[in-house]
DNA sequence: TGCCACCTTCCATTCAATGGTAGAACGTGT
DNA sequence: ACACGTTCTACCATTGAATGGAAGGTGGCA
């Protein structure tokens, strides 16, 4: 018992105290965020309480626990996707506009799609993404629109370590997909997601022509205008690549 | 020279790392984030290396630093204000169609409004508040309208504390703009954030009738039609109390 | 009232954190 | 091509900040 029984550094804790929140939950007891991050519960009560006189958390009366609102403002300030946001964001309000469907902007993290802004259309199909949240890359069309771009060494290291939990697709199938959407230089999955949306997403590549993001919209399964979708999103696609060349 | 030589705890200088970017700034140098931070480099290095091993930093060639995604992701994931956001969204996007202006939401931080939300119209006229920027109290109609509605002594001790930089505005006057807003139900400026346009705002308050929020809209200074803004934000903000009782 | 679950504080022990120093890797101007 | 300034990275002896068990509060519920 001293300087860490359990061989972790000041920051490794900190950090499971931040990822101890499970998506979508804004507040914990402290015991059950001690029990999470694997912390003495004397420990975990220290570190909280040093974190929220920084405003990095918000601890409430009774020991609940929150994120803070001052982390919030400081990530969301400098955060590292705000020129790709600020880009797009015009060109997105144009598509939503023109097509009338909802819209959405995901850049590639791991092996998923890790959607960072949205545009959703009030009365159109559901849209399953949520911003800051997470897609895999086989059952997204923003994920295969952002793979299908990828160098070629990054692609194979996707595919080596390729598994589909369900068991129902195989890497030679998302292969294959991967294969299509290059060739055709955008991705579609018709009633993957939902049986009755269709996604299609085209890739944003910057100033060196490396794909930075993927632009997408979720449209009714019905209304299948390919004619008329992808160069509207590869028209948008472009003019946000020019814009963060700048 | 031993463990911190300065005093301060590993929590005192993550917090200060993170801080340590300033408003739109994503990405540092290494020994500029060292001096901003007031740690010694090699303090600062190791830090560094450690956060961006968890993905709260990312440390790209040569030294530069930014936020890392993954730290964004966390934070937009469990944000405090998500339900809030979440509440708000839908009739934020009412007003933005029905009005045809722009819209935001505010929330009180210390003696300033945090902007956490906003839809901006295309052609309409600029919108000073940034998503994660603030605005002092006495110069936003947010602000007025959260602090209008905020109980007497928070408002007492604001008013105490107030002091205007720029020596133009008195303790009282702003008095006389919280007073008038606490009795209209909305706070309004004019041509007080920027020379042509006008802010009013409303507040949001939650199931146990305590202000959480401010909704608020900047239209073309030409464009006063309190008659039909007011009511429409009053609807729309009742709307969000009533979806944050829920 | 007594019980339980959870929060908060205390403090002796000790190892993780510290930062000066040295040198490697750039970049830049001559 | 060379020397110089700047910035990044690595090393390691020193030591006080971090640790966590135990004891004491607090509040809710039966």
């Amino acid at each position: 018992m001293a300087n860490s029984a359990s061989g972790d550094s000041v920051v490794d804790r900190v950090v499971r105290v931040i990822e101890a929140f499970p998506e979508g939950v804004t507040s914990l007891q402290l015991t059950e965020l001690a029990d999470r991050a694997g912390l003495p519960l004397s420990s975990a009560h220290r570190l909280v309480r040093q974190l929220s006189e920084h405003g990095l958390l918000d601890s409430g009366a009774g020991g609940t626990v929150r994120l803070g609102l001052r982390l919030w403002e400081l990530v969301n300030r400098n955060s590292p996707t705000l020129a790709l946001r600020q880009a797009a964001m015009p060109f997105m309000e144009d598509i939503q506009q023109v097509l009338n469907q909802n819209v959405n902007l995901a850049v590639l993290e791991g092996w998923e799609a890790l959607f960072v802004e949205r545009l959703s259309r009030r009365g159109s199909v559901a849209n399953r993404a949520r911003v800051a949240g997470r897609m895999p890359v086989h059952i997204s069309s923003a994920g295969l629109a952002l793979m299908s771009h990828q160098p070629r060494e990054v692609q194979a290291e996707y595919l080596e370590q390729f598994q589909d939990p369900s068991g129902k697709v195989t890497a030679g199938v998302v292969r294959q997909l991967l294969a299509d959407a290059a060739q055709q230089g955008y991705a579609q999955l018709a009633g993957v997601v939902d049986s009755d949306t269709w996604g299609i997403a085209v890739p944003v590549m910057n100033g060196k022509r490396r794909t930075v993001a993927a632009l997408g919209v979720v449209v009714p399964l019905a209304e299948m205008r390919l004619q008329a979708l992808v160069p509207a999103l590869q028209t948008a696609a472009r003019g946000i690549g020019r814009r963060l060349a700048e």
